[in-house]
DNA sequence: ATCCAATGTCACCGCATGGTGACTTTGTCA
DNA sequence: TGACAAAGTCACCATGCGGTGACATTGGAT
């Protein structure tokens, strides 16, 4: 019989594997014991043996990729040339690069959607990716700014929000009528948060 | 036998009535046709025989209440006084509106969740009751606009993502480590909307 | 070669779901 | 007073779920 060779590391790195799968392709609402299961081809109970149930091999998945833009997607491959642009800009290409990071992966949105819509041991195993890169990021950026101006954190965070949905609306597209599956869409996206960051971060007042 | 009276359309409403209930409660996820009927202390099969099932119901209930915000809940009382702002305070004033109006809804947070997650029958029941009335206010505004300035449409619906995904993270704040649970915040964000759609739209150039 | 723990499969349980047919009760109209 | 259709209840089915115990198979150490 040509069947694998037993080997513990590599079933539990089919059953980590196949989570993404069904994640990326079905959806939060179909990731269950069964399910991912019968994506590895694999026998559901070895979840419980080696991960202790659902909630553990997710919590595995979660640590075995990269969902979330670390510091170099966001501030691109020259740290030094993204750190001496005036603030208005950094914001403005971090966003982007951000948009640009998320809008096309599909297990990122699914996390992102799956967080949105219930808290639970199974959303909380991805609580913690989230590193605070972001918020640490605008720090840094806060303290090259003069303190009276308006705080770019939450300019950041509200900009941040409206990414996230416009890249989770446009998974479908029939629902809310927007335009967003034509790559074009997300260029007017992008100048629009370019126009909004310059003119709010570096205009008179 | 203290027993209701046999009343079809009184029925049919307590049906209607128990959607909303779950939905609200528990989340699209619970909406179903055993958990609705529970709810609304009914013999399942009175859904298929009335509505002709799940989606029928859920269309009636779509059709039975206002989840969206009308014209008045947007402009306000005084249409005049509104359409005589300027325009980019007539769009803050308009996202502020929309922001309150959405943001303590739980039926309204919840069918907006529910379209950005599936895309089915169930779904396109709401579909149709979104009118473009939003679209339709951007393009009187559009009208009393120079034509060569930013589009005041894309910007609206750039923040009204943002707000909609505020509104959104902010039912499960343990996931998102977010502050909107405070009343608070959300004058920091209607502060934001105010300072982007002055600086963008009236600014020079 | 033999033993044994680890690896993996199979069969089953209880439960909830969507869905349907057969039943009983009620109000109404002749 | 009956008859009858509408209103509502009940019992059931197949399916899928999460979860568990018992079984078979393998590889390695003695």
């Amino acid at each position: 019989m040509g069947t694998r060779p037993r080997d513990k590391e590599a079933t539990k790195a089919i059953l980590v594997e196949a989570v993404g799968k069904v994640l990326a392709r079905d959806g939060f609402l179909r990731v269950g014991v069964n399910s991912v299961a019968r994506e590895a081809g694999v026998d559901k109970v070895l979840i419980y043996r080696y991960f202790g149930g659902l909630t553990g091999l997710v919590r595995e998945f979660s640590d075995s990729r990269k969902f979330w833009p670390g510091m170099e997607d966001i501030v691109g491959p020259d740290p030094q040339a993204f750190l001496a642009q005036p603030i208005h800009e950094m914001l403005s290409t971090g966003l982007i690069n951000y948009a640009r990071f998320i809008r096309n992966k599909p297990l990122s949105l699914a996390i992102i959607a799956w967080m949105l819509m219930e808290s639970n041991e199974l959303t909380r195993a991805f609580q913690d990716t989230r590193s605070g890169m972001f918020s640490g990021l605008m720090d840094k950026a806060r303290s090259s700014q003069g303190p009276s101006e308006i705080d770019v954190g939450s300019l950041g965070n509200l900009l941040g929000a409206a990414v996230a949905f416009l890249a989770l609306s446009m998974r479908f597209p029939e629902n809310y009528h927007n335009e967003l599956v034509d790559p074009k869409a997300w260029t007017d996206v992008e100048n629009m948060i370019r126009v909004i960051c310059s003119k709010v971060l570096c205009d008179g007042s």
